[in-house]
DNA sequence: CGCATGCATGTGACCGGTCACATGGCTGTT
DNA sequence: AACAGCCATGTGACCGGTCACATGCATGCG
């Protein structure tokens, strides 16, 4: 009995077009394809048409897999975050997405939720490997922190936010937090403010010995330099339950008339605290928040915060991960310094009798 | 003069290993090591330690870009959407993402700006590349919807929320929103309300002849059930700026006593607008919202608001796209039902004088 | 005891691109 | 006129996996 063979793969419907069918079709071999795919000068106008036209009536599209196995990476980008939806990581994605679309590459996306070695060596592992392209850590707390201090050195990765460790060799790109705290604070302190309180986000002094954090240090800055007490520092998780807990403790204090926010989030817990404890803002307690979310304009009271530009600092890194990625030269990124938004949540303290 | 031949390649600092230089350590053929790493049965137990204890000690990972190109497709997941910010849509990339980390899948994330034909052939063509691997459209839009119809009907996708057009073979798993507007509606109505107004987010109606939103129906269904008048629809963009818009409009407008708002963000425009106009929440106006986003429970006043698994709904999709990518069986989606949330701000109407 | 059967394993081809190098035609120079 | 050199294009190998099929050995059965 005759056995007809069995074709080799399962006969997907409407297996997409190579460029070894796009040869044919044009009457040239794959090279000359592939060459005309790549851009390459040295290929004849009318070979060119005559190619991009076979390419036109097969539909063909270039496969990125192929693409990938071949170059040894992937064109495109994975983004490492210990968070997809808190404001500054969510919007520091989008200018990351934005900025993949426009140069037609891919992203993805890992999530590291701990900073336990297991979990992070699955993370390092899977942006190890070569489709996961170029890489951008969002070092913005601890955990982004951990995987980048881990990844192997050939992983072409930048930083988004300052390296806790002294620069060793990876492109980090940071806004200028440590200033806009200093400016938030400052304005506190210009209304006639004796000191300002912070309550601070789960990044800043989270883990031993780290540098502290930007907004930290720059909240710092300003009462130093003002010669103002620096209180102490309200710690605080990335849930508002804690903020709205931070915010009782402030609120049972008499002489608290300022309070700077690690995020607008916070600002709202707090916000809240205060409401429920009979202080009126900014009548009693100014409070300035850290981010301007979309929302903050819109509260009762609008509340005064700082602006980042966590869009643009997406778009730095993906344009500093190519170039790490294609081995190019480091463009200057170009970040829309934080700005001080005054709105309704800050007013002079209020006369002591 | 001899010219010593260079390297094919660049040679990249530390070569990944690949399963012949595993199978070259362990003495075996490199046909066993991929069997290995599938679990194949016909394995002597022996020759799997040996296998695996080079892999081990070589720090083998299998490069997904190799695995996808043999096999025809990546096994990870791409997900389209219009938006990544959105409270809505960053949960359920949440969900998805965490899925898919949970079986150590990849995910990639491809936003569609405008419906306009280029840019849905873009999206299109973009996840009908073999490295997309299965696709989870999220059809909460009509920019979702657009690229739903016009994907090829080999490309392994699903889609989460109703698709507009009845099914046409493609998966789609949704919330309730119907039954949650309608929850929502009926609440404002038993605290005594007359009727109750409606500011949609825009993919209600958005499209000529699409079905009306899940969101929309529900809060006619109530108000027909109930008897009550069907006040004109406010539409309203996604922007807290054009909430308030609406909500002036409303404000203006003393019989207005209730209003349901089509997502939390239009709530708090809504509400300022209100309080810009010297109106009390829910003194004089009760405001349900929807999405039970973070911040509601801490506004002043609280949200009332509808709960939505949307977290949940990224996990379903994501283990319906995997069976359409593998060919396996649908499973039967688990997702939490809309809950309302009682809280501050819905009370019974003002008393006429 | 001979042969079919089953299991563990190996060999070759292939997925769809890219790189290195070869080839052949045309032009320019001496 | 002969040869070098450039240009356009073609050929073979390779990236790192998987599939189909072949092989060799041990076992079971008549």
């Amino acid at each position: 009995m005759i056995v007809t063979p069995t074709p080799r793969r399962a006969p997907r419907t409407a297996a997409a077009p190579s460029i070894r069918d796009v040869a044919a079709a044009a009457g040239v071999s794959y090279q000359t394809v592939s060459r005309v795919l790549n851009e390459s000068p040295r290929v004849r106008p009318e070979t060119r048409t005559a190619v991009l036209a076979a390419i036109e009536s097969l539909g063909f599209r270039p496969s990125r897999t192929a693409r990938a196995l071949s170059l040894g990476r992937a064109r495109g980008i994975t983004v490492v975050t210990s968070n997809t939806v808190l404001y500054g990581y969510a919007a520091t994605l989008q200018g990351l997405e934005e900025a993949a679309r426009a140069e037609g590459m891919a992203m993805g996306i890992r999530v590291v939720e701990s900073a336990e070695p297991a979990e992070v060596k699955q993370t390092v592992d899977y942006v190890g490997d070569a489709s996961a392209g170029g890489v951008v850590v969002i070092a913005f707390d601890p955990l982004g922190i951990a995987v980048l201090e881990a990844l192997p050195e050939h992983v072409p990765a930048v930083a988004a936010a300052e390296p806790a460790a002294p620069d060793r060799g990876r492109v980090a790109i940071a806004l200028d937090e440590r200033r806009a705290a200093a400016d938030a604070t400052q304005h506190l302190l210009d209304l006639g403010h004796r000191t300002v309180h912070h309550v601070a986000i789960p990044s800043e002094g989270g883990r031993e010995g780290a540098v502290p954090g930007g907004r930290l240090a720059g909240w710092r800055d300003a009462l130093r330099a003002a010669g103002a007490p620096i209180p102490e520092l309200i710690g605080c998780g990335w849930d508002i339950r804690s903020a709205y807990a931070a915010g009782q403790r402030l609120a049972s204090s008499p002489d608290v008339t300022a309070i700077l926010c690690g995020n607008d989030d916070i600002a709202q817990g707090v916000r809240r605290a205060l409401y429920d404890a009979g202080k009126d803002v900014p009548g009693d307690v100014s409070i300035v928040g850290f981010d301007d979310i979309p929302g903050s304009a819109y509260w009762t009271p609008a509340l005064t915060t700082v602006r980042m530009d966590f869009a643009g600092l997406g778009r730095a890194c993906f344009h500093a991960a190519v170039a790490e990625l294609t081995g190019g030269p480091q463009p200057e990124p170009a970040l829309t310094p934080p700005a001080l938004v005054l709105r309704e949540s800050t007013a002079p303290p209020p006369h002591h009798p």
